[in-house]
DNA sequence: TTTT
DNA sequence: TTTT
């Protein structure tokens, strides 16, 4: 449709392994299960009540697939945007039945972590980069970011 | 949960009216139903291809189910903002089924109609205020604009 | 950085047509000027305020810049998402200045019109496609969105 | 405006504590600088090349600011959401410059805190919360969690 | 400089 | 069931 927007932002934590699975044409997708929760004090007894969702994430992106693989594990804090997918199915008396997943496709997706680095005897990582010249020039831009993030070849966090 | 977001945000057009139900307990919900969709050229016959995702909207700001009821019709284009809880309930059979929803609760959700003004002879409903002054001082801050935006006693869009 | 996140998302009206401007080395920028505005209730006096707020937007990626000149004017109504930068220059006295942008590189931004369809005696541009099955098989995935939307040849709207 | 949306996300890291100024009307504001930063691989001499972005934070929600305040540091981790503005100010030879900011006001904005929590010999804070009944009835709804989320009394994350 |  |  002509302008529209189908967009989800989870912070959130996993709940479990990341799942890989390959399907016979070479596809491959990666879910996660990611938790949210919210909290709030119960307007007539005063109690703190809190509620926990979750979420199910497909992840189509092969790139960001691997990393989700490679660096996400139970318990990992993680950044998703995707979109918000509904498939049907059907269950084993033949009905229909609907599941609703955050689904990342290529170019349509993010994921950042949120794990501190573990500084495991190496050395820092994540230094305090500074703002950085080179950044100016006659018309003001330069052109050197404009290029495509590389998800495939090294860790793009 | 410590540090989560669940967020969702959808522009998109709606596919019928909104349902306004109200709870034995006075409460309120409004449901809308949004398409987004989104195209693509299929990768091996070159056809234009595309898909329409359809989002249950459950409202349970009073203020904004108001206004959804008010001014939101079949057809309107509409951001929405809220977040993604999943419900479970029972089918006929007595199995568990599950149905997720994108949900505004009171404080956490926003809605902005993207419906131009039909401008049906009646004149202007706002003057065309400007940018307004007044927005310095010594601290080169104002607090004018610290304020709950009304929902309730007037159209905010 | 390790995990960061800089996203600016903007629903607005240009406030005028979009300028191209081409660089010695064949790059583009597209710039925007986009309001939006917020309007609350004077807590003394009761009157109605509004703000306008102007952003303004740099459009790097040279699809979404060649859509945006395109089908933008002023006046038209557009969903933007883009990254916050600002960037150092010097006025002419020499003294350091500042500026900040939502910009749009390729693979980081989107845009999405949101005027409506004018239909000017031209028939149909798109056919009514609708939701489309295929959408299943013994995965409950299909891989036939997992492509690249394209900006390029086509309006992607 | 009808139909706009100003809307901010950030995920970075507090480049020094957070300041908090009072206003002599009472007022407060905290100011937050946090950097967020995105690397690339050069596209000619494939070197790995990052660029840190700042951004300027402004919060004038009280509850927000006092959050802020209270439990970020210098180097904390933390999602943001806010809105775009530039304002006006004279520099010392009277000139006009702008600066722009993301700013969280009162029912516009959230803050998350993003730290792992220090585990300091108390038992584990978050523990394994599971999606809880009770969230269902004959509408399917409850109306438990439609309430304001307390800001002011406790820490919310 | 837009929009309501 | 909407929109293009």
């Amino acid at each position: 449709m002509a302008g529209s927007v189908n967009k989800v932002i989870i912070v959130g934590n996993l709940g479990r392994e990341p799942e890989v699975r390959t399907f016979s044409n070479g596809g491959k997708v990666c879910n996660l299960r990611i938790a949210t929760s919210e909290s709030w004090r119960d307007r007539n007894t005063g109690d703190r009540k809190e509620r926990t969702e979750w979420h199910s994430v497909a992840i189509f992106s092969e790139g960001l697939a691997k990393i989700a693989e490679q660096y996400l594990r139970k318990g990992s804090k993680v950044y998703i945007e995707g979109q918000l997918e509904t498939r049907k199915w059907q269950d084993q008396s033949g009905q229909d039945r609907y599941t609703t997943e955050v689904v990342l496709r290529p170019y349509r997706g993010e994921i950042t972590l949120l794990d501190p680095r573990r500084d495991d005897g190496n050395g820092p990582r994540d230094g305090g980069s500074q703002q950085g010249g080179g950044y100016s020039g006659p018309s003001g831009y330069s052109d050197e970011r404009n290029q495509r993030p590389d998800f495939d070849d090294e860790i793009p966090f």
